[in-house]
DNA sequence: ATTTGTGCAAACACTTTGCATTGTA
DNA sequence: TACAATGCAAAGTGTTTGCACAAAT
């Protein structure tokens, strides 16, 4: 159960002279076992049945750490406005799919979002340097039960 | 002066047994003479210069209002976590470019969008309700600007 | 005359911060 | 031992809501 997480944030604790508490390797050994993309109340919520001690000010305060230095993300979704959500993949730019039934998110990689960056520069004369693509719908789990749910017996 | 959105707020008022009151058409025309995408706050500072007495929850009142009616949309970009800007455009789907320097949001439209869609939905078995593509970095102006310093003379 | 909409103030929900104390290096 | 990090409580920020009064139909 290492995680590469934990690995970077000793790494860049290290080199700034910061501390690896008791806190926040089980804040980051909590993200990191998960593999959804969590509100810090997630993390909080979970983290805390193994140290009821944790405070919410501490999940924020970690959270917060690990994406200035990079090794997380935090996101918005459009029906989620006040609450943000933390992505602890390490792989560089992609994109997401967040079904509005479940709220579950998943993932997925296109090149086309390249071609439409660079029809976009084309075009408007800007330079783009990042770009977030979010589709929203049904989960193919939620359709099933949807279905499910509508088949008489 | 006459605004699209003030004439589609009226029907729409009428068919609900609404009532279009001086504040209304002062919110809907103060957005609809903005060609950019405008917070609250915003709205509500223009809109107060003609009427002072005009109140921040009653901006957000009729705000929230026209985008349950579909009237106008609302949407967060990254670098501005609380707070959503207004979108009074009419022209349904459609993506924006915002500049991580001056923050003005350019519209624009592309058809590779629905080629993604179906894309994922293909390989996910997810359906595709909706989907927001947003571009950041810097705009042709900012650009200019940018390299204007950046010469010596 | 109704009954919707407004101003206002207070509540909300999520996130951040100040400070005394704890615990790591 | 020094000083970074935590717990806690209080503040902050954008948005929403309850209620008494005002105004549109």
């Amino acid at each position: 159960m290492k995680s590469v997480l934990l690995e970077k944030s000793k790494k860049h604790l290290r080199a700034q002279g910061g501390r690896m508490t008791a806190q926040r390797r089980l804040i980051v050994e909590t993200l990191s076992s998960l593999d959804t993309h969590p509100t810090a109340e997630e993390v909080y919520r979970i983290a805390r049945e193994k140290d009821s001690t944790l405070h919410l000010s501490t999940v924020y305060r970690t959270l917060r750490w690990l994406e200035q230095e990079g090794l997380i993300a935090s996101r918005l979704f459009d029906d989620e406005r006040r609450q943000e959500r933390f992505d602890a993949t390490d792989h560089n730019e992609h994109y997401h799919f967040m079904c509005n039934s479940c709220k579950k998110v998943i993932e997925f990689d296109t090149l086309l979002v390249n071609t439409i960056k660079a029809q976009f520069e084309l075009h408007s004369g800007a330079q783009v340097e990042s770009g977030s693509v979010v589709l929203y719908g049904t989960c193919a789990d939620c359709r099933k039960q949807i279905f499910a749910a509508e088949q008489p017996d």
